[in-house]
DNA sequence: AGAGGGCGATGAAACGTTTCGAAAATGATG
DNA sequence: CATCATTTTCGAAACGTTTCATCGCCCTCT
């Protein structure tokens, strides 16, 4: 800018003022700058910019994984949102692990962005706490946490589990095995909820033997499916409260020799892509990620707009159970799941 | 800063020399200037070092969709590598838009980000002269542009394709449809190539009904794989030439009332997550997405750490073709499949 | 003609660091 | 004890912007 100060003869503030058109400036001035700007190829600093005003259009973005599809979804949509907006956004992945998490929100932090979006991991303490002493408006993803009161979106992942689960019982099954992940993040807490309460409104038991936990990823998926099918009175359904975790379900039982939804029938939380195009078409429940993402983005951007006040906002949101042909009526014959899929 | 400074009663410069262990300091002044940060909760400004330093230990990541599970796989490796080193990524999705794509780039170069890779779209001069007047790294993924001389890693596209077409070859297919992505990048060029020259090294003439072009989406991936099914010699099998087009081959296929493989075979660029766990299990190249993205983050790291003038390096790997069920011999019984997979 | 007002342009301070040369303190040496 | 060498500390400039108070200028009004 000083360079361009030069070759117009002008000085910075008027460069300045032109660029942001905060002050107006004589035709003559203006040609012989704009003149300047384009011999000299100048191009505005963001950083000195961004030290002087104290803000960095750019916020900060953190998913416990990008290749679990819902988050990979979310992302995407909250990408775009703030490209739109002309803002930047940092990534990062926190892997479920807690101690990574730390660092890269303050990694965040240090580089003063504007605002956060979370998908948390673990304990809410620390998190809590950076939060609390970063003073960046902040909205939580997916997972809320007790005592980190901000701004948040959220499915019903009780309600959503329920119907889920309750489905199944109208189908029959008795039965039903449950893959929970760890139990520190409150979707997990609420959609295990969902499954007992749907389990106890049917006036069924709910068995510990039944309730399996994992770390989220496929392996896991696949060691509860194991325990899961060794039972000596199996399940004749498996619900998966991951994405990932139910591919291991689905290798799992191909492995031991079994077949969906002949022999079992399996559903899991989080739609993807594939569902419909493959055999078996899993029955899944599908979280609105378009709308999860651009609410999250809205809210964060409406901070950002200058609404610090506003108390803490807390969007839930409904999931949508996608009935596909992996789960089978019991007692009925075989065919009428195909019969009921092409409706 | 300051306020430590004068908290402990020292200097700014000693605070600095402090933190960034670049002086020795007494232990008595550390002793205080520790207790001072302490105290006040001192974290470092990442801006106004990034200023002065002329660094932001960030760099920029641009892809085309992050959907596309070839990417999410990549960004996944990539953001990893990066936080590992200690620096933040930016990303940014293009959405297979070349202003989209220019506006990005600039955002980023703007920021001052310390590198850039780039899986590019479109034209290459653009994004020629945006690297050339950037003085950053620059590594191509992916993708890489005529004239444009910088690092990268790419797929041996030609090569992979061509054993995949010259696999359906020896199934019995004469007929093979191909559906194409845009053409003016590199790999959908090389692909191409490799579906000619397999056809070619069989003996097999390239008729130009049976190509189609598509812009990536599943959408045009349906289009084309209903044009090609409408045909009055409709091809035996169909390659995709990436992965999201695949789903609406899929789906077309059904939505004729065809299946796959005991109608038409199938098989795809890119491997993802189910592709093995379903009914078909596609037959599909896949890349080594996790070298692909170490490899990518290593030649950026590399010249970050100073190897600025090394000539451009260009990684080329190969792909992996995934026999998998959905591609059936011609002319064998349908039960010989199912055989053969199970194997 | 002098006063007041609006407009355009500017100088300089500030944002929070790093760094360099110089100053001060310390220790060693003759 | 004076001198020198070495270590430790510091002041101030610099990074590239924005912004605010000020200044000159021209116009209009009394």
């Amino acid at each position: 800018m000083l360079h361009v100060a030069e070759a117009a003869r002008v000085s910075v503030a008027t460069v300045s003022a032109l660029i942001n058109g905060t002050a107006t400036v004589s035709p003559q001035l203006r040609q012989r700058i704009e003149q300047a700007i384009i011999d000299i190829g100048y191009k505005r600093n963001a950083i000195a910019r961004s030290l002087k005003m104290g803000t960095t259009r750019t916020i900060g973005l953190t998913v416990p994984h990008i290749t679990n599809p819902f988050f990979t979804d979310v992302v995407s949509v909250i990408q775009q949102a703030f490209d739109r907006a002309g803002y930047a956004v940092m990534l990062c992945c926190t892997d479920e692990d807690l101690n990574t998490q730390d660092d890269q929100i303050r990694l965040l932090l240090d580089r003063m962005v504007d605002g956060l979006i979370v998908a948390r991991v673990g304990d809410g303490a620390i998190l809590k706490r950076i939060v609390d002493d970063a003073n960046v408006p902040v909205v939580l993803l997916d997972r809320v946490c007790e005592g980190v009161d901000t701004d948040a979106v959220v499915l019903d992942n009780q309600r959503a589990v329920f119907d889920a689960i309750t489905y199944l019982i109208d189908l029959g099954h008795r039965r039903i095995g449950y893959i929970s992940g760890s139990f520190d993040i409150s979707p997990m807490h609420d959609r295990m909820t969902g499954y007992r309460e749907a389990l106890q409104a049917a006036g069924l038991p709910v068995e510990s033997e039944l309730v399996r936990f994992g770390n989220f990823h496929e392996v896991d998926g696949y060691n509860a499916t194991m325990q899961l099918l060794s039972l000596h009175d199996r399940p004749s359904a498996i619900f998966s409260a991951n994405n990932p975790m139910v591919i291991g379900t689905m290798k799992a039982i191909r492995d031991i020799g079994l077949s969906c939804p002949e022999d079992i029938s399996v559903a899991c939380f989080d739609d993807f892509p594939w569902s419909d195009v493959f055999q078996p078409q899993l029955t899944t429940v599908a979280q609105p990620v378009k709308a999860i993402g651009e609410q999250a983005a809205n809210l964060l951007l409406d901070r950002l707009a200058g609404n610090r006040d506003a108390p803490p906002r807390k969007l839930t949101l409904k999931g949508r159970l996608m009935i596909r042909n992996s789960c089978r009526p019991l007692g009925a014959p075989l065919g009428a799941i195909v019969q009921s899929v092409s409706a």
